[in-house]
DNA sequence: CAAATAATCAAGCGAATAATTGAATATGTC
DNA sequence: GACATATTCAATTATTCGCTTGATTATTTG
């Protein structure tokens, strides 16, 4: 009977562990880990590259989230691959950073004056995309990491990283709308592309969805590699 | 043009706001608070002789709570009342807790531990359990505050506070089999009742489901005081 | 208007946390 | 087996956090 436990301390440890997982999201570099991490897996290296951290500032925090089993570290030659622990955790996070958006009206405020400067990059209504996609009414653009884009992307979607598109602009149709998206709401890049593309009198547009927000709404993902995006790359081997 | 931020800026405030949220799920006594608040609205003192917390220390932490947006206080004469800013809120606490006992092993093992000395309090069929009500089978009875009760309680349940139960017993029928419910799984409320029932003969169960829970199943909910317990009220009155 | 009550504020202390730095541990390559 | 690379560990510092104590601000009651 050594091992029973009276009801103070029952419920003090039943609300320490959740706290543990709170803990884990009470960092805003820990949360941007988190953000990259639902995108596709990576290495330490390559996430302390995206989040501007010292390696080791980097691995410390993935291990706060690994502690709270928010993410999985697996050894890969000398490399350590950390991914999602669960898709379950995708979910989750989508749904924290919906209630932090309807609870902090500062995040909204924020939003707003960062894209003023490009006035409207109108958002896209996401459920008419895919046909137009379809029915080449418009390009969609995937501008993230190639990586990304093979874990999971829109149907139909072109992969074109931003720091590419540039120099194959010209695959583009100059007559066609097109529509970029990247990681979602945080992610600036799908921003500076549809800057980059109007300044090149493109008729560009921005889907604020990501691909999990696409996902969650019940509309189809497609992963690997799609012909056109194949054939593009083919076309520049050449 | 002032006003504009550049993308660190905007990358680090967004998920510094999202952090906000986190930093006050980080905290064990918050998330105290935050479930105590799931089952109904409470003025500062209560809570703070619920979670056997200082006043002070108890209004500190609600107010972390407040600049999250995950409560409103009401100003009622010289009281404050504490409430869900949301009933999105309430959804959320539930979602966090799911995917922490999902990833938390220890939880669960923690709550067996505590559960041993009781045996087995067969936690209960939720879906089987309104008809048998219904069908007078067995009597549901909420072991809460009585403000809960008022609330939100599962249809047909007899209010019945666990303080009064040693003194009400001779109102539960002893033929009868008996289903205790209280605010979820870290609640004690119905543990213990159930042991104390069981101690007097009767054939007592627990429900580890609370009403929220019940609810987000789908489940009929019922408000305010039901015939069955206002008759009771009314003979121990008499 | 004074007394009582509810809640907050302000100051202070010890513990926990984030980030830096440099050393240590694997792992793969020459 | 020496070397380079990827990651973690350990020690350090500045900061933040949780909690306590005592004073202060509202609001109701006598």
């Amino acid at each position: 009977m050594s091992n029973l436990i009276d009801k103070h301390e029952f419920k003090d440890s039943a609300y320490g562990q959740l706290a543990r997982i709170g803990k884990a999201l009470s960092s805003p570099k820990r949360l941007e880990l988190l953000d990259l991490l639902c995108q596709t897996d990576r290495t330490v290296e390559i996430l302390s590259r995206e989040t501007e951290m010292t390696v080791a500032n980097t691995s410390q925090h993935l291990q706060v989230l690994e502690a709270a089993r928010l993410v999985r570290a697996k050894k890969q030659g000398r490399f350590v691959v950390y991914s999602l622990a669960d898709a379950l955790v995708s979910d989750f996070f989508r749904a924290f950073r919906v209630l932090a958006e309807d609870r902090l009206a500062e995040i909204e405020q924020l939003r707003r004056r960062f894209l003023e400067a490009g006035a409207d990059l109108d958002p896209v209504d996401a459920e008419a995309l895919i046909d137009r996609v379809q029915k080449g009414e418009v390009v969609a653009i995937d501008v993230r990491p190639i990586e990304e884009y093979k874990t999971a992307h829109i149907p139909g979607a072109l992969a074109l990283p931003l720091q590419e598109l540039k120099r194959r602009l010209s695959e583009l149709p100059r007559n066609k709308e097109i529509v970029a998206y990247c990681r979602g709401p945080y992610c600036v890049l799908a921003i500076d592309a549809v800057r980059l593309l109007r300044a090149r009198g493109l008729r560009a547009h921005r889907l604020e969805a990501s691909v999990q927000d696409w996902r969650a709404r019940g509309l189809p993902v497609a992963i690997g590699m799609e012909q056109s995006s194949i054939k593009a790359l083919q076309r520049r081997a050449r």
